[in-house]
RNA sequence: GCCCAGGUAGCUCAGUCGGUAGAGCAAGGGACUGAAAAUCCCUGUGUCGGCGGUUCGAUUCCGUCCCUGGGCA
């Protein structure tokens, strides 16, 4: 598959074969290979997130892909932080990129730009997330008393949103709703030359690829990944500790539920997640993602 | 062969003292700006095993047959 622009990006939801088709055209056009997917950047989850194995990050250049430390709270500004140097020095070069992955939000990123909202204070993060005896609605209820605006824009019951409107008025004094009105600068221009592929497999032939794969992961030892994992009793907030079979394969080893359920329970998320993956595709991806 | 207990949504089951039924899970749809594989919202018609009978009306009561467990032979 000969490709004229400079930058291609391959999104689908997961078990869609992107994996494959990225190599595939970054070996017909010299390309490298940039992670777009937010859990694949953890250094410790190679089996469970499906992470190109050795035989296929010797293909082509791979980066960003396993990274970064399960132990790190990663996010889609660290990501967009990581891309940005290499996606100038790339351009430079003249050398093609593959952008393949599947977060819609770091696409979004990608594509449109994230709003420059400075870093939040530590301590003021830690004070929020911390105050895990109060309920999403005492928060929101909070919450509307620091930042009206903000508050009446999320659900009462959404902790997670609620918690990073309360701490960025906090700790930068003004409300979410004023930093994201202010567009950011994307890294791809959008009126710029770019190749964007999207998978879109048929949904019973998704769920029954999903399913295999589980099962593969298996016979891969995902199992004493997530032991090593675990090993490290990083605290479960980290978004490494909620890559989907991670909290499924630890109620197994915890004695908590038989394999069989373990392995029924992972494989229904994943299924779960395809959904909210084409969803977001469908109606966030413009007309000109070509479906493939 | 006989005696029990069951057969209700894709799965596990609840329920209707006779007025055609509802939970959990699964599934589907949606939202989404520094945790995004996260987080949150919405959606429940299915010959109530088959066939007869009683009844104004049966998934519910009665009969019979079929199927699945368990027990006795």
């Amino acid at each position: 598959m000969k490709i004229d622009e400079d930058i291609i990006l391959i999104a689908g939801p997961t078990a869609s074969g992107k994996t494959t088709l990225a190599i595939e055209i970054a070996l017909a056009n010299d390309c490298v290979i940039i992670n777009t997917d937010s859990m694949q950047v953890y250094n410790d989850l190679a089996i469970i997130t499906a992470r190109p194995d050795a035989c296929e990050l010797s293909q082509a250049p791979h980066l960003l892909f396993g990274h970064v430390d399960a132990g790190v709270h990663f996010s889609v500004a660290r990501w967009l932080e990581d891309a940005a140097p290499l996606l100038a020095q790339f351009a430079q070069d003249k050398r093609k990129m593959v952008f393949v992955g599947g977060t819609g939000l770091y696409f979004n990123a990608l594509i449109l730009g994230l709003s420059p909202i400075p870093e939040v204070d530590q301590a003021v993060r830690d004070k929020w997330r911390n105050a895990t005896d109060r309920t999403a609605e005492e928060l929101h209820q909070e919450l509307a008393n620091l930042d009206h605006v903000a508050a009446l824009e999320l659900r009462p019951s959404d902790r997670q949103r609620i918690l990073r409107a309360l701490e960025v008025i906090e700790s930068t004094g003004k409300s979410i709703h004023h930093w994201q009105a202010q567009k950011g600068e994307a890294l791809i221009p959008d009126g710029m030359a770019v190749k964007k592929l999207l998978l879109m497999p048929e949904r019973g032939l998704l769920h029954d690829r999903i399913n295999q794969r589980f099962d593969t992961m298996m016979e891969y030892n995902a199992l004493e990944e997530v032991a090593q994992l675990l090993a490290r009793n990083l605290p479960p907030d980290l978004p490494a500790m909620k890559a989907i079979g991670v909290p499924q394969l630890a109620a197994f080893l915890r004695d908590e539920l038989p394999m069989h359920d373990a392995i029924e329970k992972a494989k229904a998320a994943s299924r779960q997640y395809a959904k909210r993956q084409i969803t977001w595709f469908r109606n966030s991806f413009d007309e000109r993602w070509e479906m493939v």
